[in-house]
DNA sequence: CGGGATCCCAGAAGATACTG
DNA sequence: CAGTATCTTCTGGGATCCCG
């Protein structure tokens, strides 16, 4: 059962999501869905308001998860490749499926929130 | 595409997903799709740690987005129903697929997770 | 070029107390 | 019982500087 003891153990989706739900990773790992390879300025670049530092921590982090897999190239300048693991490109299909949702029923939900700020502020 | 100019608009998942992408909305969903309908303190009981504050939080936002309906019962002492509406129902169809993922490739995280630690602590 | 390290702040979230 | 209000605490994340 969820939620009744150590939620963390019982309920993996918890943790799970507990490291993409944040901001970046989710479009992170939907770009290098799209692209196969990208450099990291060429990431940055697509994710738009993405500092480098949130860039940098949130591939640490998908790399350590082991859905990113990073390559060094020792050049100059150096060259440093992204590209999704297969177990990144299996949580991608989630989530393709998951923006599949979105795409389908944001209207919805936008008109949901229409409602509900009407209901709740019937001012002027 | 993604990313390139307005991220928010071309790209509804984000958006979608900064609403259920936080601590525990997808729980509380992940728990209305196992019981159909569940009083306020019956869900913050089952949610373990979430504060009463945060759950009302949580289900005022779920609300907001037409994912979940309250019903207020007008009685001595007060009775409130949470339910999943049946945009709520098919959102949580994809969390469950989710979930399965989740469950089904935890190790392999959880793996890539020692080996990354192992590869940058060689310490003692 | 691709970061690592540091500083700092706004907003998220916990604890506590009060109310219809 | 199901919240609201307030206070405080904590953390995500931006800005900046530096380095191999």
């Amino acid at each position: 059962m969820c939620g009744k003891g150590e939620s963390e153990e019982c309920c993996p989706v918890k943790d799970i999501l507990a490291r993409f739900g944040d901001k970046w990773s989710i479009y992170t790992i939907l770009m290098l869905g799209k692209q196969e390879k990208l450099r990291f300025n060429e990431l940055k670049a697509q994710i738009t308001g993405v500092s480098q530092r949130m860039l940098t921590v949130t591939l640490r982090s998908l790399e350590e998860d082991g859905l990113v897999s990073r390559a060094v190239y020792p050049e100059i300048p150096p060259r440093v490749e992204y590209s999704l693991t297969p177990l990144g490109k299996s949580l991608l299909l989630q989530l393709l499926a998951l923006a599949d949702w979105a795409k389908l029923n944001i209207n919805q939900i936008l008109e949901a929130r229409e409602r509900y700020s009407k209901k709740t502020q019937p001012i002027s």
